[in-house]
DNA sequence: AACGCAGGCAACCGCTATCCT
DNA sequence: TAGGATAGCGGTTGCCTGCGT
């Protein structure tokens, strides 16, 4: 891909692989295996280390990136399928522009691929349909007889266009359901937000981790204010954010409201006309619920819910 | 066949969080 | 407690490739 000698980024600032002899751009296969074969013989980590103990000119953190996005023996390769694809976009709805966190929850993808897909094929493709990527509310389309993509933002998050933070960075939908009492998108994005309730609703009827309904109320009204999301998220630790997950999980519109059992549609029509109920779903409840049991018994998986909080 | 363009994606960057001494 | 080292994250860059002309 890159050009070795070109040096990798545009800008002035002075690089991490500054020091001459280290070697950057693309890795060749040889580079690969040494470092394949170091770290399956030694472990990972130290990676500032690494690259010298392994015999490698590149820096630590190359190694890292290399390692992670294709090394590691369970990235998996290949194109994203349609049930991939649908679970990208409805956890990026909940958590925004948390790749790592929607890597987590997809196994084989790692954050790179999946921000590198998002921004090449999804983003594109709800913005082909009328939903703005970035808050996945509808665009307002300035009527126009040619279709011209000259749209309107409705709802422009502040997670758009700011430096990213792990305080400031939750997508608005997510936001929206935090201040509301009800997980029920009201507007033109109803089919949408049910979708994702089915989802949602699947995972509350087995997971029983923090399920117990004090915890699962915190969240929601201890202390969020709509509009006020920085000061809810400062205040946000990682039980008030798992209390808040479980809001999600165990807000059920379809109990409250059976009769609104909804045809359900996949988000993109990416692939075959919208069944009634989609495989996907069931596969992606299913996901995530073991997600959410594994958070439960691992702390790492706490540690990634920390950097929510 | 040659050229130009746009899209895809691997890799790098700066920054922040966490760990360690 | 402070400060350095390390790990990890999300945004951005720019080369490569495929496609259209």
């Amino acid at each position: 891909m890159r050009n070795p000698s070109s040096g990798g980024g545009s800008t002035s600032k002075t690089p991490c692989c500054s020091k001459v002899g280290i070697k950057r751009g693309p890795w060749t296969p040889e580079e690969d295996e040494i470092l394949s074969n170091y770290i399956k013989r030694e472990g990972e980590g130290r990676w500032r280390t690494l690259p010298k103990r392994a015999g490698l000119l590149r820096c630590g953190k190359s190694c890292r990136l290399r390692w992670m996005n294709y090394l590691r023996p369970s990235v998996k390769r290949g194109r994203i399928a349609p049930d991939e694809e649908d679970l990208i976009l409805r956890l990026h709805r909940l958590l925004g522009n948390r790749w790592s966190l929607i890597a987590g929850r997809i196994p084989g993808r790692t954050d790179n691929e999946i921000k590198n897909y998002w921004n090449t094929h999804l983003s594109k493709k709800l913005i082909s349909q009328g939903i703005d990527p970035r808050n996945h509310k509808p665009l307002v389309v300035n009527p126009n007889p040619n279709n011209s993509p000259e749209v309107i933002i409705t709802h422009d998050h502040a997670a758009s266009n700011s430096k990213p933070g792990p305080k400031s960075n939750l997508s608005p939908g997510l936001v929206e359901e935090m201040g509301g009492s009800s997980i029920q998108i009201s507007d033109a994005n109803d089919q949408l937000g049910q979708y994702q309730n089915l989802v949602v609703n699947d995972i509350s009827n087995t997971q029983n981790c923090h399920n117990s309904d004090g915890a699962m109320t915190m969240g929601l009204q201890g202390g969020y204010v709509q509009g006020n999301e920085e000061n809810y998220i400062e205040n946000c630790n990682e039980d008030t954010f798992s209390s808040f997950l479980d809001s999600l999980i165990n807000d059920n519109m379809f109990v409250n409201q059976p009769q609104q059992q909804p045809t359900f549609k996949p988000l993109i029509s990416s692939s075959s006309p919208a069944p009634t109920f989609n495989h996907a779903a069931i596969w992606e409840a299913e996901l995530i619920r073991s997600t959410i049991h594994t958070s439960c018994d691992e702390q790492s998986e706490l540690n990634n819910i920390n950097h929510l909080a």
